[in-house]
DNA sequence: ATCAAAGAAATCGTACATTGTTTATAGGAG
DNA sequence: CTCCTATAAACAATGTACGATTTCTTTGAT
């Protein structure tokens, strides 16, 4: 479709335009990415005022913004009170990927139904550049495997499940993008994947589906196991 | 816990505030009600400022108020052109109650592994005012099954997952306010929650889960077929 | 040291200016 | 005469500024 090089991950299409102003919506991803590269720390307050005069503009589209992040889980909002960055806690991470074990293999189990030859030649080329990247570019990778997962959730006709899916996604990602894999997860993830395209091929829906909650598991507990790492850590 | 008559469906604990302030919030209660009871037809616009007027408040806190809805799927916004009534058609209900289908049994599974004496005995008092009302009045029905539901998911520890749950619950009890149900479907339900009843009494988690996966499936089918024949009377 | 009250700070609501979109109208080509 | 296009005017969303209200902080008295 595209050249090897150009992956930013996208959303699946079709999905809720975001609905906001144009300041609104840039100022939603200047605040979002500062959440997310942990330049705004956890509970930090997020002072509408503040947030209008750093970004040049006044405080309706920062409210927008503060909006939009709260639909998100980014952000806390008290009446009265103002906005909090959301700490990304073990028990938030928890929540959202085990509602991704019950969510993926659905889709997953239409998708392997309804695949095309291109499809899986998408698939197979996203595992291609997976396996030349090797893990080399945390960066990339999470990029990739995301695309992955887009090309096999992306049709789906249930918009409202794929939309969920990748809003946890992104929640997902914020996190882990501090932590690298294990070696024990990376040869999981391989693996996994490899074995997902062969179920995909002989068109076996159910093992695809199961094999989906696995990978979904092991994904949120490799997560989990690093947050605890580092709280350890910062307690010791 | 309370007299026997005062059932207003609450969303299970600990979930989200809001987050408005309190023009905006009660401003999201109007316009949703609204929506729901009919006053405001799908795909109407709602012009911010006739919104403001009509209320007698300023525009912010329509706004507000817009984004929330939006955020809970009753309203669509696109940048510069602004807020309609989402249409509730029969996509949106099939995909929020597909994602019921997955959600509710691991829920319903917790559940019967944790509820204690008191659980059952308020399952078994409500089930008890759902047989004595018998559908007569079905709003009080409405409310009731939602309690009784609620029971059952207000402790989870994923309260993501609750959340989910209330806020699709509440869009199809918006949809499906306006129907009256079949005598198949009203024996579905009765001889469905002794069932489950009977499954928590027993510890049965995976036949309660089952249970609640066909529950779930046959509400949702109840609905798709009422709106089918509304709009084939329509259409014919 | 505790509590109350005054002051500071931030959110919330209102009014208005600006910008973008839709609609109606006039002009011109076929 | 009809249809299309260009343009202008009405309309509504978006952005700005500011005063009102609530919450938080500090100070002072007991």
């Amino acid at each position: 479709m595209a050249g090897t090089n150009d992956f930013k991950a996208k959303p699946p299409e079709g999905i809720d335009a975001i609905g906001a102003s144009s300041e609104g919506a840039s100022l939603y991803q200047l605040i979002r990415d500062d959440i997310i590269e942990g330049r705004l720390a956890a509970n930090e307050r997020l002072v509408v005022t503040d947030l209008a005069r750093r970004h040049g503009t006044s405080t309706n589209p920062v409210r927008e913004a503060l909006q939009l992040l709260r639909g998100e889980g980014f952000v806390t909002l008290v009446p009265n009170r103002g906005a909090r960055v959301r700490p990304i806690d073990q028990d938030f991470v928890r929540d959202i990927y085990e509602i991704g074990v019950l969510i993926e293999p659905a889709l997953t189990r239409w998708f392997v139904n309804m695949a095309t030859v291109e499809d899986i030649a998408e698939l197979e080329r996203i595992q291609g550049l997976i396996e030349d990247n090797n893990f080399a570019d945390t960066f990339r990778h999470s990029e990739l495997d995301t695309a992955f997962h887009t090309v096999m959730y992306q049709k789906h006709y249930n918009r409202h499940a794929a939309e969920l899916w990748w809003k946890h996604r992104e929640v997902l990602r914020a996190v882990s993008r501090r932590f690298n894999f294990t070696l024990a997860r990376r040869a999981a993830i391989l693996s996994e994947h490899r074995e997902l395209i062969a179920h995909v091929k002989a068109g076996n829906a159910n093992e695809a589906a199961e094999l989906i909650a696995r990978h979904v598991e092991g994904s949120g507990r490799h997560i989990l196991e690093h947050m605890r790492a580092r709280n350890a850590a910062r307690a010791g």
